[in-house]
RNA sequence: CGGGGCAUAGCGCAGCUGGUAGCGCGCGCCGUUUGGGACGGCGAGGUCGUCGGUUCAAAUCCGGCUGCCCCGACCA
């Protein structure tokens, strides 16, 4: 916490992200390059996503289980795309108890080998499929250049793993979690995101398909919040992971593979904040309401705590996230720290409240005076759940107007060009090859985001080639 | 790995024409304050990244090493 004035996004938006991360307490510093300490307040937040997760892969038939964090480096050899597109970034244990290891560890980038090595033993019939399941792990990759939260080389996540017995099922369930992932991004997060499929260059080492939820965030970069993977049979005949069908024929498996990191606690800041700090969807803050008693004499602050004890209690009764401020600051400062830290709604209680039977509420959502207005005590926390569900709304239709006002249609590279230029989304008619990707990559620095789902329908004439074309792409800058 | 920086108090920095360390914020105590980032007084806190060299004397000059940050190529 600081008294210093926080940098604009404006100026200096990747400054400004960074001191967010540190002044809103969601991450400190580590003594290991790369790696961060997330602090409670962020471990919180990150908790928020990963109940809404959990709860729908639950909900989805999907159970939890934990694998080992070390993997024989044999298993990554396996899959031949798998392995080279990993190998750069592995990290490997080679010496164990003070001895050379027989075969080196590798500390795991992701699971698909080692689980596909254990789907293997565990599926034998057809009556094992589907096989539905998740880990909530660490992996580690060993990344040149990181940021808190968006790039670490330690990060947490989910990665779900399934199996099923054709190909359409696989599709299915990839499809499945693509809209899981996408509800939670924008019905959690308050994040209008984009589900589209993966150019070739920028699909998953090992996959077929690969999917993900593209979200704008406050400088038009885009970042890639989720992705869904559907591995087809690679994995299975890497792993031989088979089954007999109705008709006693051994088959191989389609599995599926998708995950969601502590990245999008990055994505949450990058996409909400503003010049005063982070700014907190209420179904995902730690905190929905903080409440911050305001008196000057000692018999004030015994009538002030006793009412602010009494709203409390009600608010948490009825299931809303309360935090009472009474450190020894003033008002004005936690006012400032608490809008750094993003908290939806601020309740200001002080004796003439008391006496009026109200309380001043500000919301996060709307700056300085348009945000505050004076409350009745009586059904506050009806009052107060209305006004939250009204933030969540209100937040997620700011994130879809921006993201709607900056992605634009080309017809030509010089089109796009001036897009990238001026930021944010170019969207075109795109039929180019995998160099022709990488060539407006190497020389402008966008990449292919997604080919939308939500297609135009028809065909259109590529802006990069001028060949015929059957679908839309994204281009964009990307974290 | 290529290019550029930086390492001095918890954080941010100054000191670098050599003489044994200082500022702001933060922290602790006391008092006055408290409806938009309060103020005064007192106080705690540093083997100056590391190893070596020059010198009567090194945070300061020289060399090696290590670590970190920023810009590129790779990525949830």
């Amino acid at each position: 916490m600081s008294s210093q004035a926080l940098t604009s996004p404006r100026e200096d938006f990747s400054e400004w992200y960074n001191e967010i991360v540190y002044r809103a307490d969601l991450a400190a510093a580590s003594p290991v390059r790369g790696c961060v300490i997330i602090k409670p307040y962020g471990y919180e937040l990150w908790e928020g996503i990963k109940g809404a997760l959990d709860r729908r892969f639950k909900a989805t038939g999907h159970q939890n289980a934990y694998f080992p964090l070390l993997i024989p480096m044999s298993f990554l050899q396996r899959e031949a795309e798998h392995v080279e597109g990993f190998s750069p970034e592995l990290a490997v244990v080679t010496i164990g108890g003070g001895k050379e290891l027989e075969e080196p560890y590798v500390i795991r980038p992701t699971s698909e080998t080692i689980i596909g090595d254990a789907f293997k033993k565990w599926i034998q019939s057809y009556r094992d499929l589907p096989l539905l399941m998740n880990q909530w792990a660490n992996v580690v990759r060993w990344e040149m250049r990181t940021r808190p939260f968006l790039r670490t080389m330690e990060f947490l996540w989910q990665e779900g793993h399934t199996a099923h017995a054709t190909h359409d099922e696989a599709e299915a369930e990839t499809m499945q979690m693509l809209d899981v992932y996408a509800d939670v991004a924008i019905n959690e997060a308050a994040i209008p995101v984009i589900k589209g499929l993966k150019s070739n260059k920028e699909r998953f080492a090992g996959a077929l398909r690969t999917f993900s939820i593209e979200g704008m965030m406050g400088d038009k970069k885009a970042l890639q919040c989720g992705t869904s993977h559907n591995l087809g049979q690679n994995f299975a005949k890497a792993f031989e992971i088979q089954f007999v069908d109705e008709n006693n024929q051994r088959q191989f498996c389609w599995t599926t593979s998708w995950g969601m990191s502590t990245r999008m606690v990055g994505a949450v800041v990058m996409a909400h904040g503003d010049e005063k700090g982070l700014r907190l969807p209420p179904r995902l803050a730690p905190y929905q309401v903080v409440i911050v008693p305001i008196f000057k004499t000692d018999d004030d602050r015994g009538v002030v705590m006793e009412n602010v004890e009494r709203l409390k209690r009600e608010l948490v009764a009825h299931d809303i996230r309360v935090h009472v401020d009474t450190r020894d600051y003033q008002p004005g400062f936690k006012f400032n720290d608490w809008e750094m830290r993003g908290v939806p709604v601020r309740l200001e209680l002080g004796p003439r409240d008391v006496a009026n039977n109200a309380v001043v509420a500000a919301r996060r959502d709307k700056p300085g005076k348009e945000g505050k207005r004076v409350l009745t005590q009586d059904n506050i926390s009806a009052s107060i759940r209305d006004l939250l569900i009204e933030i969540q709304a209100n937040m997620l239709q700011q994130a879809t107007e921006f993201r709607d006002a900056n992605i634009f249609d080309v017809k030509s590279y010089d089109e796009l060009k001036g897009v990238v230029e001026q930021g944010g989304f170019a969207r075109g008619w795109w039929a180019g090859t995998d160099d022709e990707e990488l060539a407006i990559k190497a020389e402008i620095g966008a990449t292919h985001r997604c080919y939308p789902l939500d297609q135009p329908g028809g065909t259109g004439t590529c802006f990069y080639t001028g060949r015929p074309a059957e679908r839309v792409a994204i281009f964009a800058k990307a974290y």
